[in-house]
DNA sequence: GATGGTATATTGCTAGAGTGAAAAACCAGC
DNA sequence: GCTGGTTTTTCACTCTAGCAATATACCATC
């Protein structure tokens, strides 16, 4: 009755989780699947795997008259099981890259061996790495590693990259205040604040604080904006994961957030990125002097 | 004795080309074949067979005492010759794409179908229109084209965007005039304000004023600043191939282009980088009002 | 110790058949 | 028209073996 799900079925099922998290769905709540698929931009047939093996988890409910599946457990039970082996090999990489145990070239079978990969395994995580632009295909065979942010002054570059960045996008003529997304990492924020801030791994932190400066650029709606800071917020989170963040100062920094969230909300926004370019020199500083 | 060239082998001969005439290497110079292949991040095999290559076209000579070869003509008699297949095949599926005569989303059998290539062009072909942004794998099967610079709106974005970027470059700390590059650039531009830019095609002008900017802006030593400008021109080139440039304005560019580097010699920086500011404002206004 | 020449080892592409999975089309019921 | 269920079609990955091209190591010479 249990098949080995797919990767790909247990991607579309946590993202499902995330989904009904997102929404907020209460139990009972219908899952329409074309409307599951087209969100999540695959076909029903993952979708209606995924369903099935969250059914056998209790998570959904088969839907009796009519068929179908729905909500099951409130959203506060939901489980954040993500089982990505793909994220697996990618960090494998970067962490040994990092760490200095891969040469400056490498060839794709040596990949495969190194890590027990299939070919197209190794195709898929270069994709990735490649897109994130830290390896580059040589022009004859192999791959050649570009220089990270390992490097003290790579890491404040990436700060003054930033600088010069996000408080322009403030000013964007098309910046428009989603104010729904602003409210959710406004509140995840906040939470932080008040002491959560303390408790949270290093992995939750740095995903929220990226995806609070994140939201707020999105909102200039310009697409080179939103891409930069995405592709630099990419290799900084390989290397924030080694850190050992001081915590204390970080709560400050999420008040801060708190603080330019309220000033967008407030209609503010020229005060609002001022104030976010104060707290970016702030961080930069305190990062870059910090841990030396 | 003429065996057909391999794709890599006419592109290295093609790049030996442009090292000549950028080292205005004399005829007589000894090519060494280390020192080339180094250069051109491959090994001494395909550098062997272009030289050969090279040899039967009579653009190097060989040598007589003790092998290698040398540089057989005066650099203003070699010919461009890229014959870059793989390039074709990107600036058709970029034509296409843009005529809209390609869907949103495609498998990779279609475009093998489609283009008659080859499994492994395909992937090549994905891999480079992939890092370039305009394009995604899809969670299952399949890619999905990324809105690209098509809309007025997002060509405007990319010069806002720029405008952001580039005055900051030349703000940075690490900022140091490569005075060699520059020089060889503002010749560049020179010339074309001169009159040359009446007579040049599209590319090489487009081609001229984005290796201008990005002489530049590479001077802040500053990867996030260098890969994301190379990224936007990227996009550029692809619709600035289709548009008609107004001739008498572009020369006025060039002329300030002359004007930056005039100042950036002077190491007057800061003046430099307003000037720039209002140079990209002005182009900015001129693109997007010109063509509706 | 550079350099060109040569030999060897690896690499990644090709081709073809087979396969499980995903996309797409179709159907029935409300 | 919207939904879940079902079927059909298409897709891309997996093997396998073979191979030309590339990378690497090794010479010989000056």
């Amino acid at each position: 009755m249990e098949q080995t799900p797919t990767p790909l079925t247990r991607q579309v099922a946590a993202r499902i989780v995330g989904y009904i998290r997102e929404t907020a769905a209460e139990p009972g709540t219908r899952l329409v699947e074309r409307t599951l698929a087209a969100h999540l931009r695959v076909s029903r047939s993952p979708v209606r795997a995924a369903l099935r093996l969250l059914a056998d988890e209790g998570v959904v409910a088969v839907a009796e008259p009519g068929g179908g599946h729905t909500v099951a457990r409130p959203v506060t039970e939901l489980t954040v099981e993500t089982g990505d082996e793909d994220e697996e090999q990618y960090l494998r990489i970067a962490s040994d890259r990092l760490d200095g145990e891969l040469p400056d070239r490498v060839s794709e079978s040596e990949l495969a061996r190194r890590y027990a990969l299939t070919p197209a395994q190794v195709t898929a995580v270069l994709r990735r790495i490649s897109g994130e632009g830290w390896i580059e295909r040589l022009p004859g065979y192999g791959w050649e590693f570009q220089p990270m942010l390992t490097s003290q002054e790579s890491y404040e570059d990436s700060y003054r990259f930033r600088l010069a960045l996000e408080p322009a996008a403030l000013l964007e003529p098309g910046f428009a205040v989603d104010e729904a997304a602003i409210e959710v990492v406004r509140a995840q924020q906040l939470e932080l604040a008040e002491g959560a801030a303390h408790t949270v791994s290093n992995t939750e932190l740095f995903a929220r604080n990226r995806a609070f400066h994140e939201a707020v650029v999105a909102c200039s709606h310009n697409t080179f904006f939103i891409d930069s800071l995405r592709r630099v917020d990419n290799l900084r989170r390989l290397i924030e994961y080694r850190r050992t963040l001081p915590r204390d100062r970080a709560a400050v920094r999420c008040r801060e957030h708190v603080d330019i969230a309220d000033l967008l909300l407030a209609g503010r926004t020229a005060d609002a990125a001022e104030y976010l370019r104060r707290h970016l020199s702030t961080v930069s500083v305190e990062k870059t002097a910090g841990t030396g």
